[in-house]
DNA sequence: ATGCAATATTTAAACGATTAAATTTATCGT
DNA sequence: ACGATAAATTTAATCGTTTAAATATTGCAT
């Protein structure tokens, strides 16, 4: 009952504990004969060292924090399969922390607990309590959370936003040059009265978005008219207010050909106002939105968008952690990196002759 | 740089390391100054008692573990957000073991490694290296894995479907019912010809639901024509095929009036045919589907479907888990689980008069 | 004040692995 | 066959906690 340890494998084996760790680990050599015998032990017993014992003495836990602003916010799960891809080659394994930050902004409690001593208590709680080997943080990354960090001395990753601190690596999407090549797309199928719906503004995405898209009307000698933007908050009903005043405030001549939402959930909010409006999507205006969310293959017509290779930035980060961790040989590949996004066109922008 | 330990604690408050253990873990008393005189080195100097030498020497880990057939299948996120809720108000942790069954489908080597194998060698890995308290599987568990099971004495909990197995509780929605429910739901509007797609034929969740259909129709005294039903596979273009295969051997007479598929999916793929035979939903054909999928909410018009409490049920099976884990003072609610769902009415039912 | 019981504190042995250092065993040239 | 050297193996300390058991301290009745 009691479970089987080092002891119980030497003692049948006839050899001492430091054989049997020997022979497990590789660590160093041992007679072939004595091997097999070990090894036929351990296999038969199905001995599982006891990682927690290991951890002890060896101070590496083999495991990988993570420490997501929250699973259920669009981009986590898909980073976190990402990252899961990874590390099932290597030995390591993932602890999940999930900050529930969504949910906190309904939660009394959290309003006194700040969100910045929230994280600080799980970063800490995650390196010098658990031990964990490496942590990656899965989120935006925007608030100030420079108290803890400078006294740990393991390596952090940031997926989904970019580190302004030269000591933390990040894995981000190229959110100005897809928003570049999104537009475009737009501008090649021949629109040029073209109405953006913004996300928050003071948002990093919102602004490289929006640099973005500048660049592209720059590119092709067009300027984007101030009175055709409008922000929304990521959320539909935002997109879907802002379509809606859109429309309001044109006449047939100003009415824009296409609208850009820096977002799919905007995206389909504009098209649920434009359908209000009794207008066709792409037929009357083209709409484009943004991520690539499920949703976007599965509203009617389907929306052209800008797909976030999410696993390629779980990967990268996990695989950043790795190398760090594997000491000066591994090197690290670079401080921050980008991953490329595409433009995915499918049924809802018209070419203009 | 070398992380403070119990014993520096300790030093600096003048007293013992057993002590300090006291006042961190109430476990004795201890006189008001000197366990004052720990609390305030304690928090100047922010340490954290190591978790990995406290399990080495308690056997406790203070983890769950998470095993999880694939993190990317829709119910996983919800479930595990609801152990996170419940997890967060504790002092436990998740470990998180993703199976990537759904990629394995694709993946050589895992036709070498059959699936049976992978979920025992996660398990084992879990249970007796990592140390994990209890586990939480997550997922259909349609396998047979009754071969390791036997012999680990440790809490494991089914989350998202019923296990048979005694030792094991478990936490499920309730198929049956809600699909009873779904089907009065259209029967109450005046539907009396309705098709059904079914999931998989040979799957729990498919042959459930028909339980409750059929329910249903014996209730209001009707008959399910067998020459409605058609199977598909879950996926969205098995609907599809399916409502198209109901409507080119349908005359004008014999046209459903409905049609439940089994899942959002299926229904969104029915949907999608419909409008393809330039009929209208809920005009000319009723849709329903199941699971109430974020997509469910975005196709036009708004799917009425059956919402399905993933938070309730990965929160339940985390506070069986801990229960457990309480010893014989805490009583464990129930050997299996059943959460009740509701029907969500949106826009795709017409009353028929 | 004194002794005794009750309470508080410390000592030291675990937990199960790894790994220097010590020891044993094997190899090999002469 | 004999040392010397190299290779394999074992011994025992260690990682940072917890917790019985031993010890020290306190309060209280007399």
């Amino acid at each position: 009952m009691t479970p089987i340890t080092i002891k119980d494998i030497a003692r049948e084996a006839g050899v001492s504990t430091a054989t049997v760790s020997y022979v497990i680990n590789g660590s160093k050599p041992v007679m072939p004969e004595k091997r097999q015998r070990v090894l036929d032990v351990i296999s038969k017993t199905n001995y599982q060292p006891n990682r927690v014992a290991k951890s002890l003495r060896t101070k590496k836990t083999n495991i990988i924090g993570i420490l997501a602003e929250d699973i259920l916010e669009f981009p986590t799960v898909g980073i976190i399969n990402g990252i899961s891809e990874y590390i099932e080659k290597t030995d390591y394994n993932i602890l999940l922390n999930d900050l529930r930050m969504l949910d906190s902004l309904f939660n009394q409690y959290d309003q006194i607990i700040h969100q910045k001593d929230k994280i600080n208590n799980a970063l800490s709680f995650l390196v010098f309590g658990a031990k964990v080997d490496a942590v990656i943080y899965v989120g935006m990354f925007n608030r100030d959370i420079t108290g803890i960090l400078s006294n740990i001395n393991k390596p952090i990753i940031v997926a989904y936003s970019t580190s302004s601190d030269e000591h933390i690596c990040s894995v981000n999407h190229d959110n100005e040059n897809s928003a570049t090549e999104l537009t475009r797309h737009l501008i090649e199928n021949g629109h040029k009265r073209i109405a953006v719906i913004t996300g928050l503004a003071h948002t990093a995405p919102a602004q490289m978005r929006l640099k973005g898209i500048n660049r592209a009307f720059k590119e092709a000698n067009l300027v984007l008219d101030s009175t055709m933007i409008r922000n929304g908050d990521w959320e539909r009903a935002s997109g879907y207010a802002c379509m809606k005043d859109l429309l309001e405030h044109s006449t047939r001549d100003t009415l824009p050909t296409a609208v850009l939402a820096m977002n799919d959930l905007m995206a389909i909010g504009a098209m649920d106002a434009i359908r209000d409006a009794k207008l066709k999507v792409p037929e009357d205006i083209s709409v484009v939105g943004f991520d690539n969310r499920n949703v976007s293959n599965f509203v009617f017509p389907k929306l052209t968008t800008v797909e976030i290779d999410l696993e390629a930035i779980g990967y990268s980060a996990a695989k950043i952690a790795t190398q760090k961790l594997g000491g000066a040989e591994g090197h690290v590949d670079s401080q921050n990196i980008i991953i490329p996004s595409k433009v995915i066109m499918r049924d809802t922008v018209a070419r203009l002759k």
